[in-house]
DNA sequence: GAGTGGTCTAGACCACAAT
DNA sequence: TTGTGGTCTAGACCACTCC
């Protein structure tokens, strides 16, 4: 970032940003918070317009820009709605690229423990909390077609997801991410990854069937919200006999 | 490629394709004629929506998705041109996206061996042509800041770039898609990767440092150009110190 | 200074969903 | 029938690159 004498530039002038990025920034804020609540219609692209005074063209640049980042959702005829993360009709595994050589028609969720905790420092440090602040902890298994394919060790942050280990336990989610959507409104839109190889441990010896000495994928997922906030924090281990697809652009 | 009696739909109806669309895909073929070169600059979009008898703000329309999907690269004040992956500025690895502990300041190719081949049946029916085609088989060494990362043992197809395998040993390419991109005006454009875990085999133990028994990420990339067609296959094994690093939207 | 892409406007007509 | 988003037009001004 080259900066050539930035703050005379911002005091001096508005920094001319476009319009429709105001605008898509302005909107942003407000689905966080919360004026329209997820699967909710938000005003027409006109009254958008007449709103922030700006032609129709402008507010669609705006509005599109959002919905190719998946926050809305456009409908000719019907409107425009807040992103959702409910509903069975979303796939399953929806987040979650692997595969095995047949097409994954169920997917299951075994919960093997589930309790509240405190995060840790590396934790506090990722979450952006403190060390010691609430987070729920669950150790599950997950089956595709009936047949396990990994072992998720989960951490959720509590401060943003109130009595999360409860909830959990109560209801046992199939699928966290529309868990989330559902309980406390957050929408998880990025996920990070990173892979590397490790032996099967004792656990995925256990539930996955691996042997001693097997190789497994691990995995260190950070999922993210809306607003960008990490949310979740999952080790995962998959079964040699699975992959994991991804497409590079 | 799924027809559907294309040539009564042309004839009956037009099908209702919006304009930018039809002209989308024609510049898409003029690319892919060779018509401009990758680095060219194609015509100003006011030429375009000349030529196409469109206004301006459609023909817009059609480049901006084109460069959406990085086959051309706009700059203000400049113009339009084809993309290119030559060019010592990419980053390393651009297509690959492990990293290690460390940021990546230098990228290496070690060639273990290169020669000419004939495609496999499998090999054949990825790639779309006869069995016994010629191929360029390759096994290299790729390091980064002198470390040993991975190996890579590749097919590229020698019907789309002829005496691949000679000009391979001839130049020996830290980046294979730099060296399609100058000799063959290839351009890759998406690569699809496939990743498990498996045991380090002998070359890993001799090349990699890999400890017999020790895990490594055994991934499988297919390398598609602008056209879609498969230009590559590949099989790495990464060692177990690496990462990949993934981001879903 | 000429030409490029980036932003913005103010209209028009259409396909589609809801009622 | 009403209102929505999708397509398309024909202008305008600006920031920028290149000569």
């Amino acid at each position: 970032m080259k900066v050539k004498s930035n703050r005379l530039v911002d005091r001096a002038e508005p920094a001319k940003i476009p319009l429709y990025q105001k605008m898509k920034d302005d909107l942003v804020q407000r689905v966080l918070s919360g004026e329209w609540r997820p699967g909710e219609l938000v005003p027409s692209e006109t009254a958008l317009a007449n709103e922030y005074s700006v032609s129709v063209g402008t507010a669609r640049k705006a509005i599109e820009q959002l919905a190719q980042e998946r926050m809305v959702v456009r409908q000719r005829g019907r409107g425009t709605t807040i992103a959702t993360n409910r509903g069975g009709s979303t796939k399953p595994f929806r987040f979650l690229k692997f595969f095995s050589r047949d097409h994954i028609r169920t997917e299951e969720s075994i919960y093997l423990e589930i309790m509240p905790g405190k995060a840790t420092a590396q934790e506090a440090k990722s979450f952006g909390i403190e060390a010691g602040a609430p987070v729920a902890r669950m150790v599950r298994l997950r089956a595709a077609n009936k047949m396990p394919m990994l072992i998720e060790r989960a951490a959720i942050r509590e401060d943003l997801c109130p009595k999360a280990s409860q909830l959990i336990t109560l209801h046992r989610p199939v699928s966290i991410s529309s868990f989330l959507d559902r309980m406390f409104n957050i929408l998880i839109m990025r996920i990070d990854e990173k892979i590397c190889a490790a032996l099967a441990d004792e656990e995925d010896i256990k539930h996955l069937g691996a042997a001693a000495g097997d190789p497994v994928l691990a995995v260190e997922r950070l999922s993210y919200d809306l607003a960008g906030r990490l949310i979740q924090i999952s080790q995962l281990h998959v079964a040699k006999e699975a992959y994991y697809a991804t497409s590079t652009k």
